[in-house]
DNA sequence: ACCTGAACACCGTTCAAGT
DNA sequence: ACCTGAACACCGTTCAAGT
């Protein structure tokens, strides 16, 4: 069946076996890539290539072009994060697990997290159930009519923010001298001017935000994430009881 | 002085009066550039022909190319947002501020956003004073030796997290179609299966993560933000209380 | 319906050559 | 030192044509 006949991705690409394209494979192989090489990278000519057809046979399947593949690649990350049961025991609970989920289902395709964190077009590949089900939690917990709104947005942001970050890439081009340069930089930075920062260098060093020279894909910060969540869900609990005290805001 | 010679942008770009190129005019044209037409759209041939020179001229001044340079735009970004004075009087004033000059920092660059949040070239264009400043404020708030960072990244992540998502960009081919069906999907959600978001349908619609479907650089998101600052401070608090009060963690 | 094939208008970046 | 100029290896997307 298969008559491979010599490699050569350039010429013109052979029908293989499959019968005809689809959308889940298309999509499928796309999130491959980005796995491989990260988002900036991935190209529909690549994607086409892997799937030996020409680049334009994937806009019969996506009018759209590459935002839309890229927003049916954005809704796989969320298949799991998706919550399994309506918060009725514990909101606190159910919250600490969805943002964990959140960040467990990135980790696996962190690529993809610039995507989700810092383009609107993944919104279109959201199950709108989770956005229930974080209602659910917020109304459990005690927010009410239009205020429940910006706590909807307050965990959404928070859900959503420390993973985009995290999972920051580093330039595609030339990460080992950028990473070596700033090291350099940092190291060479003058207890004077900041003593705080060089009073703690080794712990900070490549272990905080903005010194570090690795990606949260390789150098995860999970000491902070662990921290993040418990201030999340310890500010929501404040300003739920200044509400009750009946203390003005 | 400006000898402007018929605009023939496409063809030989012709020697203006201005002595010689500098990194500062550059980067200058490149963030004017970004603030036109957006992040992805900008690329370093339009700022050469901004600038009447070849794309190469260039890699001259910046030897990185098209990342160094936008290193160099999300440096600017941040000048005003180097808070002005060490925290001596009160943490949770000096964090508020910190966090919402930040946005507003952002709200005059939004196309920036997506650089500062979901992108890790930034990091060479922060100021280092920065980071000084948040570890004296959590200090002075009462975190000490390795959990200090635990804490630093919570709040770093907390201040660039909202606004990265707030200002993310709509897809930049077909932003109308896309809004408007995005916009009659979720009018069309069943009340059955979510009933609180449709429920709140009205407060929700474009005024919610998710359910949205404008950037917040022209509808931003500013009660979530407000209740999300709350969030953040009133969560140190508790664990800081916590820690007082002897609770095991 | 589903894909090929050619073509358009772009990119970033390298390298040599000019002055 | 600073820039031109040509060239390379790519892109996404449109549009006609095939089957």
């Amino acid at each position: 069946m298969k008559r491979k006949s010599e490699a050569k991705p350039r010429g013109r690409p052979p029908k293989d076996s499959a019968d005809s394209l689809t959308r889940e494979q298309i999509v499928k192989t796309a999130l491959e890539l980005i796995d491989e090489k990260g988002l900036e990278t991935f190209s529909l000519r690549d994607a086409a290539r892997k799937l030996n057809v020409y680049p334009t046979a994937l806009y019969w399947h996506f009018a759209g072009g590459r935002n839309a593949v890229l927003a049916e690649v954005a809704t796989i990350a969320f298949h799991d994060v998706a919550p399994p049961f309506p918060p009725q025991e514990d909101w606190r609970g159910w919250l600490r697990g969805l943002l964990e989920r959140y960040r467990q289902s990135l980790q696996r395709h962190p690529n993809i997290a610039p995507l989700l964190g810092a383009q609107l077009v993944s919104n279109s590949g959201i199950n709108p159930l989770l956005v229930e089900q974080i209602l659910a939690a917020l109304k459990a917990a005690g927010f009410e009519a239009p205020r429940i709104v910006d706590a909807y947005n307050a965990v959404v942001a928070a859900m959503i923010g420390y993973v985009t970050l995290e999972l920051a890439p580093m330039p595609d081009d030339d990460p080992v001298d950028w990473a070596a340069e700033l090291e350099d930089r940092v190291r060479a930075l003058p207890a004077e001017d900041y003593p705080l920062l060089v009073e703690h260098l080794d712990l900070l060093s490549n272990k905080a935000f903005i010194v570090r020279w690795q990606s949260g894909r390789v150098n995860p910060l999970t000491g902070g994430f662990e921290l993040y969540v418990d201030m999340v869900i310890a500010g929501l609990e404040g300003i739920l009881s200044r509400r009750k005290d009946g203390a003005a805001a």
